[in-house]
DNA sequence: GATGAATGAGCTTTCATTCAT
DNA sequence: TATGAATGAAAGCTCATTCAT
């Protein structure tokens, strides 16, 4: 019984994967459902057994790996301990290594957020994301400029202007996560909350 | 007969902005040719006359804007003169300018840049003119360097972070032109070429 | 122009009879729109460039008839003069003449007042249809009573029994209309209403 | 190994039960198998395992129903005695009393009527039903006009007249079968044999 | 040149039927 | 025997493209 669980999972995932996949390369419209039922190897009809229609299948694709990512994202207090420099650095450090791993979920945030009329749904979801990531990271911002480490700009602009970079870096440079480029982008996402010559 | 190539000349420009803005709201796939020719004012068939197919008419909605904004990206020299870091300014300024206002071209760039695949020949072009732009900001920034004002990485790092950082906005932030938040983020842009407190 | 107009009328009504035929013959569900197209001679996406989708086909296909035959049916005493026992006889012979001729629209009626909840729209107009029909013919019944020659049961009985009885020889004989058992039903219609030996 | 049987009748003849509502409700095409299943409370497979198809359970759920009502409309002399004017006043009677709780399965009946095509064996078995009624009537009806109590017409007229009325009035009256009207019809049934005054 | 009706390939989705468990 | 996941044929519908007027 568990075993055939497993099984289903297993196939259930193996959708999930390939949707993931196709979509992010070929865009919502362009991808076939029959094409995601090929790359995953099962049928046809297997694909509307596990999801219930092609726009259900984008969401969760979406959805569910983004959920893997949030605790980089928000709450970082919990999850990055430390001064706000250091905190700052193990973040971009985690985030670089997000986004040169997960490009094809980045991939399919930014297809949504380009068509915010299309998904509504999913575009409130990501935003909120976007919007709680923001709150989160001002409190260290903040930390950070008291101690005169970071520039004293409005610590929205400054968290605002880290996301638009590491969103501009995955979309310009769709080079596979082993391009060691993805590391030199780093010092230049450091700089953004203050002025740091050493790389 | 001039005045019979003008009423040609705006026809073919109606529909050419229709399909900006609707290829850009909609993506390439959702928008349909005869939405296009509805907001354009024209019949069905009349979009036909002036391009050839869907594609031709998407190519050609994200080639001949792109030719406008281009003396904005390369040669750089013959366009902004002076000091470096003067250069870097007033290129940011317009930069910025540029996405603000042009955000329906960037959002086709961008739709073409997340599915390489699908339109190769575009894809080509829009890699050709990031490169392009790379090069030419190439020299501009070894001066800086020289001078002590900018940053001592790779002047093609430096080149590439800043490209996406301006892309990465233009995704962030879908908000009017008239919104002053994009203004902030010229210092910020700024930042990733050396390090600069005053805003 | 006009002929243009003519041409397209044409075609519409080739498809709307083709769509009548079939589904008379097949039922809703069993009627595919690819045979519609192939009976009306013209190709499968035109039947939707006259018809939004299938089942406003097939609510056309019983309402425009319908509308032919509402002067049969409603507003009795405008259509029908005379003494009561001459109206009631002449207009059973049009409903038999009618009922003889419009055989496929009747079908198609009876496939929807037996299926009450897949097109209550459809059925409620034809809810409509009866009651205005019964009510027309109460006074009428009411007069005919008071003169001696019918039965003295309630009009509102007497007329549902009629309605029931042709709608049930439609359904009994499927012959075409030349048929003369039709007329033979006639003078059974008219014992409904009251005792008449002749025929 | 009896109580096993019992289990597996009961299961049978809670599909059946299922497939008669639900067929009559919605027609063949739009009526799902899973939806059979679930209003018997079975699993979807186990359906199959006591129908060969969904075909077969049509036929079924039709034919042998059919059977049970078989009765009161064949061999008429064998089922009701006495005086012709009494036979068919308890004919009518029963059949009044059928034709109010069996509706269900006159929908279905109707539905194979309508659709001669579709089911040609079930409308074949229907038709031979139809013409053994009319047979078996014909001997009273005669029995009867010599009496003089019934119309001089053709006794086959008067057989079939009543059939298409009693049909019909299940068409028309969709009300359940505590519904008084039902019962005001039998007098009307009447007064297709001869003239009836009393109620 | 402009029009829009006609076309039909191609898509998503449904669901009867099969079959391994 | 009972189950329900897997299958894929078949259907409705869309829409880029053609072409007669």
């Amino acid at each position: 019984m568990q075993k055939m669980n497993d099984k289903k999972e297993l196939k259930r995932s193996n959708i999930l994967n390939a949707a993931i996949k196709l979509f992010s390369q070929n865009g919502f419209a362009e991808t076939k459902v029959a094409g995601i039922a090929k790359e995953a190897g099962v049928s046809f009809g297997t694909v509307f057994s596990y999801f219930n229609s092609k726009d259900e299948l984008y969401e969760t694709a979406i959805l569910e790996p983004l959920e893997e990512i949030k605790p980089y994202f928000v709450d970082l207090e919990t999850h990055f301990k430390g001064e706000p420099i250091d905190v700052v650095k193990t973040m971009i450090d985690d985030h670089v290594q997000l986004f040169s791993t997960r490009k094809e979920l980045l991939f399919l945030i930014q297809q949504v957020l380009a068509s915010p009329n299309r998904f509504p749904k999913l575009f409130a979801e990501l935003d909120d994301f976007v919007n709680s990531f923001v709150d989160s990271i001002d409190t260290i911002i903040e930390e950070g400029q008291k101690q005169g480490h970071f520039y004293n700009d409005s610590p929205s602009l400054i968290a605002e202007s880290y996301l638009s970079f590491i969103n501009g870096i995955r979309l310009t440079f769709i080079d596979d996560e082993t391009n060691p480029v993805w590391h030199s982008f780093k010092i230049q996402a450091l700089r953004l909350f203050g002025p740091f010559s050493e790389s």
